[in-house]
DNA sequence: CATACGTCCTGCCAGC
DNA sequence: TGCTGGCAGGACGTAT
């Protein structure tokens, strides 16, 4: 994949022995990524009124832009939370401001005279009243939407998506009960939002490492006690990733722009070729269901065909 | 119905 | 050195 070819972690020291910066590549906003930047816009946000919408690129809205901006202006913002990968803004009337990041999607609020570097790219401006700042969505691939919904149109979106693997009501029956209703490869299974919300194929790799089942494993044929040990890995990763403000490879930032520091815990992803760090044998990336899989291949032995 | 696959978009880098 | 083709991926639409 990008950036896992030619310099890498692999190589170790450079020349100069320092470490070698890490893999640069794609940052996948996922649950903790999310998390971690509801939060950080949750102070500055709640409570400012929306003065003004500025879309600058359409293409990120899934309706014209009239409708949203018209949704949205006049609206007073609430608290600012998350839905699997989602950061979503509740508004004064019942309505909400869905953002999802896509691949190199960020949200930033700058207070006015932010002396910080302007976006490169940014799609929509929402400007707060009384000079409280502006935030903005910025997406070099534009692969993130953003969408204003009502009510009703909330609960029905929210409803398309899986369980939250955080709350107390994720379980490992309920886990153990959907991977046997699928013969789709686990992986594919964790990274299907309606399934369970919020992991992306970092996440993945990393919850299937910890639980030791190869990610090509069919979801049926997951043994229950893996099931279990599943259970507890993406919750754990997911709960250390939140803790250390998610995982920044190139795109992802804080909404105060900072980068997150779970990248050098990643055990499997983007180390392909390198020593696996509890056993020494050699990561293996595989790809399926069109992207990368990266497991050891004596830790996580392969599925019986 | 469930699963598989193509599409979008652009920065980066290998290779010429 | 400079240019360029291929690659990567989340969600959605379409195909099997």
């Amino acid at each position: 994949m990008e950036g896992l070819r030619g310099r890498g972690r692999g190589s170790g020291l450079s020349p100069a022995g320092d470490p070698v910066a890490a893999t640069v590549t794609h940052a996948m906003p996922e649950l903790p990524e999310a998390e971690t930047i509801a939060r950080g816009l949750r102070n500055p946000l709640t409570r400012r009124r929306i003065a003004r919408v500025r879309v600058l690129r359409p293409d990120l809205l899934l309706e014209a832009p009239s409708a949203f901006e018209a949704r949205l202006v006049g609206r007073r913002l609430g608290d600012v939370g998350r839905r699997g990968k989602n950061v979503v803004l509740e508004l004064d009337d019942g309505s909400r401001l869905v953002v999802n990041l896509g691949m190199s999607g960020r949200l930033l609020y700058r207070s006015r005279g932010d002396a910080s570097p302007a976006p490169t790219h940014p799609g929509v401006l929402l400007d707060l009243d009384e000079g409280a700042g502006t935030v903005v969505y910025d997406d070099v691939r534009r692969f993130g939407r953003l969408r204003a919904l009502d009510a009703d149109a909330y609960r029905e979106w929210s409803r398309s998506l899986g369980p939250e693997p955080l709350s107390p009501t994720f379980t490992a029956r309920e886990l153990a009960s959907g991977l046997a209703r699928s013969s789709s490869p686990v992986r594919a299974w964790l990274l299907d939002q309606r399934r369970v919300a919020g992991i992306g194929n970092i996440y993945a790799n990393e919850a299937l490492f910890a639980a030791r089942i190869d990610p090509r494993t069919r979801a049926s044929a997951v043994p229950t006690p893996r099931v279990r040990s599943l259970h507890r890995a993406i919750r754990s990763v997911l709960r250390a990733a939140v803790a250390a403000r998610g995982t920044t490879l190139r795109d992802y930032r804080t909404s105060e722009g900072v980068e997150g520091s779970y990248a050098p815990r990643l055990r499997v992803y983007g180390r392909e070729g390198e020593a696996c760090d509890r056993c020494r044998a050699l990561v293996v990336r595989t790809v399926f269901g069109g992207r990368s899989a990266f497991h050891c291949p004596r830790c996580q032995p392969e599925p019986l065909p």
